[in-house]
DNA sequence: TCTTAATTAGGAATCATTCTTATTTAAAAA
DNA sequence: TTTTTAAATAAGAATGATTCCTAATTAAGA
């Protein structure tokens, strides 16, 4: 099964109807190392679909956020962004260069997760958690490495 | 030293002219319980200041946040709310009912940044952390209790 | 008290996002 | 395969939070 095939078996499994649009904006999100805004999203397609519509990839967002195959990024500066990346991991955000980095790390996820269980935390029903880790880049032009 | 002179105070601290207005926002951040946005302050506080404008209200906050006697706290529905609570400490969202309930644990805090100092992350000066716990309310009357 | 740079009020402007509606389309049914 | 139809889309208008602009006001140092 290609690539093609796999995002069309995604949105059926999840009832909705694979069409080009949201392949196409599904697609970009998962490819975008930066997890894109609505804007980056539209940038980034519309050159190869250049009737596909911004409201359409905000309508596409909704759609796939309410279905989980995708998440919202939360960011200080009023613009949302979106990671197809769905399991728990956590965020870099560079207050400096706006990126947001992913942090993977199972054993961090875990030692939090059994925390927050030893805690007992009444009357509410956890559906995510996840860190968030806020600083700047100290040489804009190299990366954040985690080692 | 009484709370009006505090207040006064830990603004001229950060080099800042004592203003009726900034006072009064500042206040109304400190003293609200849920992490208000700034209609949120708006409303608490134009009753007793009627000529207090929104427009100030928005460039007050910024310059609070700026010297870094607020923060801004995210939520996934695109306003932006404020804390005046600055030091390290962690959120649950309530989806249900927007509420943005404060989670402190020094235990946790020092086991995550003891965690993330093990972690050698390179080229990046952290200037924050924070744990994001989501979740539903079960019972939307209750409180959520931490234990 | 005077001076002045900083601050504010209030309305206009901006910008991200959502809404509306006519048109198009995926996919189930025939 | 063709038809049917509910769902999805395009495009522009509307909304709502936030920012901008500028004249008037004010805190605080001289």
């Amino acid at each position: 099964m290609n690539q093609f095939e796999q995002l069309k078996e995604r949105l059926s499994e999840v009832g909705l109807k694979a069409t080009q649009q949201r392949m196409v904006i599904f697609h970009s999100i998962m490819t975008s190392k930066n997890h894109p805004s609505a804007e980056n999203i539209f940038e980034q397609v519309k050159s190869s679909n250049p009737s596909l519509s911004l409201a359409t990839i905000y309508s596409t967002l909704e759609t796939l956020v309410d279905k989980g195959l995708v998440k919202k990024v939360l960011v200080k500066d009023g613009v949302m962004r979106y990671d197809a990346h769905i399991g728990t991991h956590n965020h870099i955000y560079c207050t400096n260069t706006s990126e947001i980095i992913d942090f993977e790390d199972e054993e961090l996820n875990q030692m939090i997760k059994k925390f927050l269980a030893s805690k007992n935390i009444e009357n509410l029903n956890i559906k995510d958690i996840s860190l968030h880790i806020e600083g700047e880049k100290i040489d804009k032009r190299k990366s954040v490495k985690i080692n």
